[in-house]
DNA sequence: AATACTTTTTTACCTAAGTTAAAAAATCAT
DNA sequence: ATGATTTTTTAACTTAGGTAAAAAAGTATT
């Protein structure tokens, strides 16, 4: 296929704060949501979810590092890409209400090929994967809950797929802001241009057609 | 085996049949590889396993249909694949050794937006959706197998959103052999190019000025 | 062996999207 | 507000890969 963006230099760079006041997390409601947990298995993941924020722009996990955590996200956005050759690759985008992680490299515990960073402040709610393994081992409902969670991971990835295949540039933006609507006015250009897999000069040339 | 090679090949197009005589499937075995199963969680699969025979050519599940089950695959060769406009997708084949089924479909149990079907006489072993569940909700174990079958779809499905991104149609063909050095011979040009996402003249070029 | 499919290769031509470069517009920092 | 940086747009040119159609090679059927 060979798309994306041409990688540019940025030199606006803020530097990474932890957010000290302690606030409660919609985690375990989405856990809920996803598949209902038993009374203890609740109990148990309360005390081990870890509040952590980022600054925008701050790097959440890179490359060649293991990811070590499942994010809840309360508020904020995410990007999940890579570099190849020059250019970059989108992955995913994340934001509220969702949780991410780098699915290989947390699943295995090996060193991720993909770069998290936050592209706004973002507030999430994480467990670290020790705490994610004893959670899946001593509770059904858990382990239901990570089946449930990561079989949608799949899907959306299998519907990425087929998107990438049968929609020319122009459909795949069209698919996308219908999609993300939430998102068109948070993401720039060039973002959601490496997102779709096309240069932002076509992604530029598609919305002044429209 | 009760049908001979000349006797098969004359037969093209005869519908599916149980085989009589029944023959050890791999699936648990393979169940085991991923995750091991308890004592009690094999002894309540086993005799849910149901065998089934496709001939080549032969439909598995279409568009607009549920699949309801989760196959295994003793011996054989499956594509799984839509239309769009003319053109023909492939998402993936699945051959000896591997389980299937359509990811959406067959966890939420609505209608199927692909088509599987045997590129080869294809042995199968299969279990049914409400068995699956069953077995999901009854078994702690069970459920982590099931987990991590559907993690690890997930990450071959991100896998190949990386490839058709980064990769030009020449380098998504050498990728292709080297990782499916087995498929190499069993699957057409036509096939290749299909699951590349290139025309089959593209992938003509391609082999001929290598 | 002869006929008829099917699959693969080759050729000529075309189009969607990439590249480069530069100007215009928007955004941010002091 | 002012200048500096970043983002978006526009234009000219290039290229990878698509389309169609015909030739060649491979398989199957009588």
């Amino acid at each position: 296929m060979v798309v994306g963006n041409k990688l540019g230099i940025s030199k606006r760079n803020t530097t990474q704060r932890i957010y000290n006041k302690k606030e409660m997390s919609d985690f375990t409601t989405y856990v809920n949501k996803v598949s209902q947990l038993s009374k203890e298995a609740e109990e148990d993941l309360l005390p081990r979810l870890i509040p952590k924020s980022f600054r925008k722009g701050q790097v959440i996990n890179t490359e060649g590092q293991i990811c070590k955590k499942l994010f809840f996200i309360d508020k904020g956005l995410v990007k999940h890409y890579y570099h190849h050759k020059d250019r970059v690759f989108i992955l995913r985008f994340f934001s509220e209400t969702n949780f991410f992680t780098v699915l290989d490299s947390f699943t295995n515990q090996t060193p991720s090929q993909f770069i998290t960073i936050a592209l706004e402040d973002t507030e999430t709610s994480s467990i670290d994967y020790a705490d994610f393994d004893q959670l899946c081992r001593r509770h059904h409902t858990f382990e239901t809950f990570s089946r449930k969670l990561f079989t949608m991971a799949a899907v959306v990835n299998l519907k990425r797929i087929k998107e990438m295949f049968d929609a020319d540039a122009t459909e795949l933006y069209k698919e996308f802001i219908n999609e993300n609507p939430h998102l068109l006015q948070r993401i720039s250009l060039g973002d959601t241009a490496s997102y779709l897999g096309i240069s932002q000069v076509t992604l530029s040339r598609i919305r002044s057609k429209k």
